[in-house]
DNA sequence: TCATTTCCTAGTTATTTACTAGGATTTCCT
DNA sequence: AGGAAATCCTAGTAAATAACTAGGAAATGA
């Protein structure tokens, strides 16, 4: 299943944050039936079983999920939905969301034209606007409007969308 | 000279973004001695000719600048300072400016899952927010900041700033 | 005519992305 | 006990992309 990832488009978000997203959503839908398994989450998402286990991974080390071993087990939300924000998840997955850092660190000398550097400030109002975006979507918010779009049975999930 | 592009960053611009940015306001701030050549820029800003060659062709693509071919030519802004936005120009640079695509567009059958697509309410805050962000700061903006951290003379530069 | 500039296209190298692969470990179930 | 079903962990790899480099044509001013 390799990804067609489109042509010109950058400062995108990679298949990590997409898919991990959309991992995580489908985790939270299912998560009062016990345990989620990789397997069930790559059946219903059409995401490699191999990859998405990678993507769980980070965001197991990032304390937004647990895991049970063995026969049966899975993974299950670490919080409350409500407490997990999409900032979160993104940047578990993608590591930081700033398209250009620099942009206020210097102790460890890493810009030292950083006093007369101008751009730092465009830099810094876009990594502010991203990160207000998205420190305020919760994955409550997400579960509740699928539910809305796609109310119970009418499981077409995201089948084969690549975002 | 090879970029250090910092690890761990996803999401972030291509150093044509960046680079490019620099050059333009580099431009603005030179734009008075007549036409500007590549060259001088290179200098200035120490990014190599031939790739500030192409990273410029883009802005006049886009109409941004205007060039004057042969010797003592260069180019100039094609627009008031105070007409070119930061979204202006990354975009002439960049593509779009938009994480992920796909949010919105159907009609060329993109996606066929878009109507219940969650994630998608994700992506579209996401670009709306980048775009109402680099839409509201303008190169006249950047370069009256330029003087005054970099009054006349002082003339430090970016020089070998990555961004 | 010659130096200086833009213009245009193609080639190249290094990095990164998006996976795939193999196998160890844990746990449940019979 | 033993096997099936899971997570866990590391490494490898092919394709795509980014970041340049290279070569030369065309225009223009001195």
């Amino acid at each position: 299943m390799k990804t067609v990832t489109e042509k010109g488009e950058i400062l995108k978000l990679s298949t990590k944050g997409r898919y991990g997203l959309r991992a995580l959503i489908d985790l939270a839908q299912h998560s009062d039936e016990g345990p989620v398994s990789i397997v069930s989450i790559s059946e219903r998402q059409e995401i490699s079983e191999r990859y998405l286990e990678q993507l769980v991974s980070l965001l197991k080390k990032a304390g937004l999920v647990r895991s049970v071993r063995g026969a049966g087990g899975g993974y299950m939300l670490a919080k409350k939905m409500e407490d997990i924000s999409v900032g979160d998840i993104l940047r578990a997955l993608e590591g930081s969301l700033k398209p250009v850092e620099c942009a206020g660190l210097e102790p460890d000398g890493s810009c030292a034209a950083s006093e007369s550097c101008v751009t730092k400030y465009v830099w810094q109002r876009i990594n502010e606007s991203i990160a207000r975006t998205v420190d305020e979507i919760y994955l409550d918010q997400l579960v509740e409007e699928s539910r809305k779009m796609n109310p119970e049975g009418t499981n077409t999930e995201q089948r084969g969308c690549r975002n």
